[in-house]
DNA sequence: GGCTTGCTTGGAGTGCACTCCAACTCAGTA
DNA sequence: TACTGAGTTGGAGTGCACTCCAAGCAAGCC
């Protein structure tokens, strides 16, 4: 729901870091879901409900417990996130990071799926530009007719 | 839910049809909620729902009680179309309409609610196109990359 | 020790925007 | 007259995506 704050990782890398070849267990830096919350917008309600439902990998805890989200996690939800500012349902993110998890023969459906996302935000691009060209002619409108005081019958 | 097909009449007049100085009691043609749904997108159950909630005033009826929406409906509903296409709230499109039917002196409040509108707007756009690129990107990869058969650890 | 802050959990609750239901009326056709 | 099809109603139900809750734990500070 909030307007997905850019985080400061670039999204196109996310896709690839799921299936690194795991060359050594990954020692960039960790953050705590507080401020995963903050750089994503996502709320930290909103970032244990998607690991609950498998759109993220089990991320990894603290000796206390506590997640503790990798610079690749962050690239998944920057990825992820720009799916969902962009109205994919969650349902197919779901299935795309269920491919990514099937491994490297699913490139196909991948790919699909990425087109067919495309086309809708292709579709909604032309819904807003056309929207929007209606919104400045009445804003203009109701910019040159200030508040009439009043007049004829209203109600 | 369903993309609003583009309805026939232009939604910019629309606003003005509401006020209309009744000058006399408008004979343009009349439709059956079947064609009206077919003609926005909307289905007939969404029609009545609008309706009922106060989107739109009490659509005229036939002697046997069967809703007949005139051409001044219509442009209503295609500029409501076109707002709740865009994602405005359903809250805030029932707040327009009551400005609207308040009167002339409410131009102030209209327009203040339609630029804020038109920024929500304009930051969709920007959201769209920026995740636009990663899919292009995205896709692009994977086109280059077909099927890999299989390959590493999947799972 | 006591307090605050930040985190944990599963399950229940919320809000939005429809969407459907059952029972009904009316118009048109055979 | 029977049937079909399109329309009517208020209220209940649905689906999605969160969002909250209560109860608990661990760390840091006075």
């Amino acid at each position: 729901m909030a307007t997905l704050a850019p985080i400061s990782i670039d999204p196109r890398g996310c896709g690839e870091a799921y299936n690194r070849p795991s060359p050594d267990p990954d020692r960039t830096p960790r953050h705590p879901i507080s401020e995963v919350a903050a750089a994503s917008g996502l709320t930290a309600h909103t970032l244990r409900w998607y690991e609950r439902i498998g759109l993220l990998e089990a991320v990894d805890r603290s000796y206390a417990g506590q997640r503790r989200y990798s610079d690749a996690d962050l690239a998944r939800l920057a990825f992820l996130g720009r799916l969902r500012l962009t109205g994919m349902p969650v349902a197919d993110m779901l299935r795309y990071v269920e491919l990514v998890r099937a491994g490297d023969h699913t490139y196909d459906d991948r790919r699909e799926l990425l087109v067919a996302h495309r086309e809708e935000v292709r579709q909604r691009l032309a819904d807003l530009h056309a929207t929007l060209a209606v919104l400045d002619y009445k804003i203009d409108l109701y910019s040159r007719l200030p508040d009439a005081g009043e007049q004829k019958e209203s109600a």
